[in-house]
DNA sequence: CGCCTTGATGTTACCGTTAACATTCGCGCC
DNA sequence: GGCGCGAATGTTAACGGTAACATCAAGGCG
């Protein structure tokens, strides 16, 4: 059998002209120049208090002018740690998501860590991404979402690292947890609508985990008033402004009757809205409508979005917080944070 | 040496009745168990077909009972290849830049490679970060833009790795590129107003560096048929939603008259025409919005967006494709790929 | 029948850094 | 003057893989 042409692992030394890379600097290598053993230019790079001032300067111009550039990799691999928390998103295309990203990597940057972020956008990706991010041994890792493949608790646990999940709420987290509960969300946001004296009700949602615990919720509060939506529009993550006109556009077409739109997000909404306004409907008297996110543009549409605002600073931040703790050794205050939600309520409804 | 022979001194602080984190399983745990030697482990692993059917399978079995993960920084050390690319941006809650992500990121996991995201929120922190990243000896390296501090350049160069710089065009890359001219783009926004009959043009734009050479492109098209622009709203990134609302406000509120508003991204033209309807406004007749980017909800709003359309994810994938390329010893088709745009002519104009 | 080839596996050393322990030296103090 | 001590620096040996080369048995072939 002759070997697969489509592999190459192994090229031929390809352009003769190239480079050919030249030998990278190491730390030997700044150290002779130096004049000093290695330990000492590692020593002055890493906790120059411990050594004399002298030497320290002697060393850092030789580093400055070999363009040494330590090997973190070699460092991790004795050290243990690799200065890594992956952080597993199902999606970068949630602003949610987004803003508490960018907390994170801030609070963990500033204590020298970095962040790999993984994409796991389809739930049976999540463990195989998970076990490959493992080998390169992170020392923290933040989770989306509390429900996961048997075999990825069993891997994480087995890691023996601190592990975050967050955006929910569980009673029997892995590790740490800070979240919200969906559910409660769900709830208020039909509460807010049937206060508001609103029996039929249309929801346009996407289908993503979470998403569907905020449904669960939201249906239970009307079944407490005997009620039950009069149409529902479900589709697939992400949630989209277009998608939200076409939500509206379904519910209509289903020929019930409802004078209120609850929206699995703040993107569906707006489109709702804007393809109400388009039908010549008003909101929100005939139409009201309420989103979830409390996005940059909520306060600002015409008219302003009733929606449920989460702080999503605070998760980043206090996930960070909580990995940094544990990778202090210390016990993080709490092992599970609710960061709660707000509704806010605007014109829409 | 009458050493004991037990491990872990172990720090006398921690929580005493935690787990104490059981040493690793290593490679020459599973050999011992599988009774061969590491090295078949290794290839039993890597390059199955170097191994006979039932060594591989007895290895397999193996690992899959201890749990094994291979360290992955310990042999990237060893092989020299991390199996890591990092990308530069300066932000991800840019839908543009989020969506070219999504794409480098599948073409490089379908070839085993992780991306390492890096954030730059700020100019100057760039330099730093790559300096930080070159350390964990990425295989590849995506940037955003072509302006970097000398000194990047320089580490880069110094690094030999592929490089490939993304969203804008310049004749001397560091390495290769794949961007479209922005300043051509300014252009051509500026040539179909001109085109509709425009004279009097305001701007809401914002101020980051691909931003200001669209906007030099667009006033170079101005001036040469004579023409200033009546009014101009300049904020910082990222443009937004609120801020387009914003900015119409500011313009309206210089008492200048216009009869077209350009913006720097489509978020900004959404807000642009919200606040115009609001202030009872007809689009396009009493006034032209155009945006840029042609992000999913452009083609939905009311009236729908004219705006230039990037492929974004063309500049994803074919980066990706040219790092694969250099990685593999092969040189790319082109060093430098212009993907070009498109002006979509849509109602809002 | 001996030589060469191929496939399967093993041995050794090394990747670049730092933990752990060792050494040296100067200085204060009894 | 001897001792202890801390500061500065050095030596050695990992960390956990895999490249490179070595070994060995089974077969092909002139």
């Amino acid at each position: 059998m002759a070997k697969s042409p489509s592999r190459k692992p192994r090229a031929a030394k390809g352009a003769a002209a190239r480079p050919a890379a030249a030998k990278p600097v190491t730390i030997r290598d700044v150290a002779k120049v130096a004049g000093v053993s290695a330990i000492t230019v590692s020593r002055a790079l890493a906790r120059p208090e411990l050594v004399s001032p002298q030497t320290r300067e002697r060393v850092r111009a030789v580093v400055a002018r070999t363009g040494y550039v330590p090997n973190v990799l070699a460092g991790s691999l004795r050290t243990r740690r690799s200065g890594i928390i992956a952080a597993i998103f199902p999606q970068v295309s949630n602003t949610l998501f987004v803003e508490a990203i960018q907390a994170l990597t801030e609070r963990l940057r500033e204590e020298g860590y970095q962040v790999l972020l993984g994409l796991s956008s389809y739930e049976r990706r999540e463990d195989e991404l998970i076990a490959g991010i493992l080998g390169r041994q992170p020392d923290g890792i933040l989770l989306t979402g509390v429900s996961h493949a048997p075999e990825t608790r069993r891997r994480l646990i087995a890691a023996h690292i601190p592990v975050v999940e967050t955006w929910d709420l569980t009673p029997s987290p892995i590790d740490m947890l800070v979240g919200f509960s969906h559910e409660k969300v769900g709830a208020a946001m039909a509460r807010h609508l049937l206060a508001r004296g609103h029996r039929d009700i249309g929801l346009v949602w996407n289908n993503d985990a979470r998403a569907e615990l905020r449904r669960r919720g939201f249906l239970e509060v009307l079944a407490g008033s005997g009620i039950e939506p009069a149409a529902t529009c479900l589709g697939p993550a992400p949630a989209t402004f277009p998608r939200g006109r076409e939500g509206l556009a379904q519910l209509l077409r289903s020929g019930k009757r409802f004078t209120a739109v609850a929206c699995s997000s703040d993107p569906l909404a707006q489109g709702v809205i804007a393809e109400a306004q388009d039908r010549g409907l008003r909101i929100p008297g005939d139409l009201a409508v309420i989103g979830f996110g409390d996005l940059d543009f909520a306060a600002h549409t015409t008219p302003a979005l009733t929606t449920v605002g989460i702080d999503k600073v605070a998760i980043g931040r206090r996930a960070a917080e909580m990995l940094l703790a544990r990778i202090a050794g210390r016990e993080p205050g709490e092992r599970i944070v609710d960061v709660g939600f707000a509704v806010i309520e605007r014109a829409s409804t």
